[in-house]
DNA sequence: GTTATTGTTGATTGACGAGTCAATAAACTT
DNA sequence: AAGTTTATTGACTCGTCAATCAACAATAAC
């Protein structure tokens, strides 16, 4: 009973069934037969989409950087001020869409390709240049030439924060993650 | 040519080249032939040492933080005042001996293993605890009450540090780091 | 000097998994 | 209605790898 334009709506449920296992499974060694049948179909199909299972890791990381760049640009359109684009950003980078288990699962997999597979780098690059030029537009005024040792600081930050969350049993405590940021923002911006 | 009394020399080069082979690698999908390669013997022979190669990575676990510990113990010994133990663990953890590639790439690796791994997660666990505690003695001093939300900071951040390095190419910038860290800590101590 | 004990490996087993292929079927085209 | 394109899968290939085994060698013990 094949329906036409099936193409974008399985590679969607590709995608997050891909997020999905390597969170539960909690590393890269998902096989597409789980990532196939958990989004409903059979593994030959998955292959027939993507070319191979490093093609679905891409998607599925640039699914989640996509997420990602969203939830900055949606709270950071509503912010008004330096500070209040700051908050923004550190908010929008714990905020409930991205901090949770899976997705953070998956994150720190990424890292790991990273070490490996060059796309997977560039994007995790570009994500780090976004969320350095997008805090150093809030500190530039209030920091002035700091600015940039604190957007390194609050960086590793944010991503530490992230790491630890994979140690943490029970659900992610976003606020926490935030206060411990801001904290640090406000202790820095005090000079 | 069997000498006697092989057994801790085997252990300990297979240890050694699982660290180097996971962070050349760059992910756990090494095999044991590759770990036992280039620790000189058979894989039979590191089978016959370790049990199975998941004990081999919780070994090489274990002597990192081992190493780790053993800095940090050394540097806090010569270290005079809460300002110079905060200084001295600092610097230690980015020591020479730990901050390097391979070890870098071993404990982001380490990371994810410890997902699926409870024994990992406990030796990570151990390495939280034990920076916390160390961090507190000489925060309690200076930061007062607020001296746990610093230390859990600074901890992310030290962590968050490790993180970028995998990411970055060329040699590791100890010095940047540490620079980083103590920057945070002094704007947290000017409060 | 026979009998354990320790060190060592090549060969083998057994399982698993990525990717391919051939076949089937429903839809669209002309 | 014949032909083309899209969707879909079960079965298969081919490679890889952790772990085991059988055998051999050297040293120590008695």
């Amino acid at each position: 009973m094949p329906k036409l334009g099936m193409e974008p709506i399985r590679k969607a449920a590709l995608v997050k069934a891909t997020i999905v296992e390597i969170g539960r499974v909690g590393s890269l060694d998902v096989t597409v037969s789980q990532i196939a049948k958990r989004a409903g179909m059979s593994s030959a199909l998955a292959h027939h989409y993507f070319g191979s299972k490093e093609d679905m890791f891409l998607a599925a990381m640039r699914h989640i950087l996509t997420l990602y760049g969203a939830e900055v640009r949606g709270a950071l359109a509503l912010a008004e001020g330096p500070q209040g684009r700051l908050r923004a950003v550190v908010a929008a980078s714990f905020g409930a869409a991205n901090f949770r288990r899976e997705a953070v699962g998956a994150w720190l997999n990424f890292w790991v390709l990273s070490q490996t597979v060059p796309e997977a780098r560039r994007l995790l690059a570009v994500y780090q240049r976004r969320l350095r030029s997008n805090l150093l537009v809030g500190l530039r005024p209030l920091a002035g030439e700091r600015a940039e040792m604190v957007a390194d600081g609050l960086g590793a930050l944010i991503d530490g924060l992230y790491l630890r969350e994979v140690l943490k049993s029970g659900p992610p405590d976003r606020a926490a993650a935030v206060a411990t940021a801001m904290d640090y923002l406000e202790a820095q911006l005090r000079a």
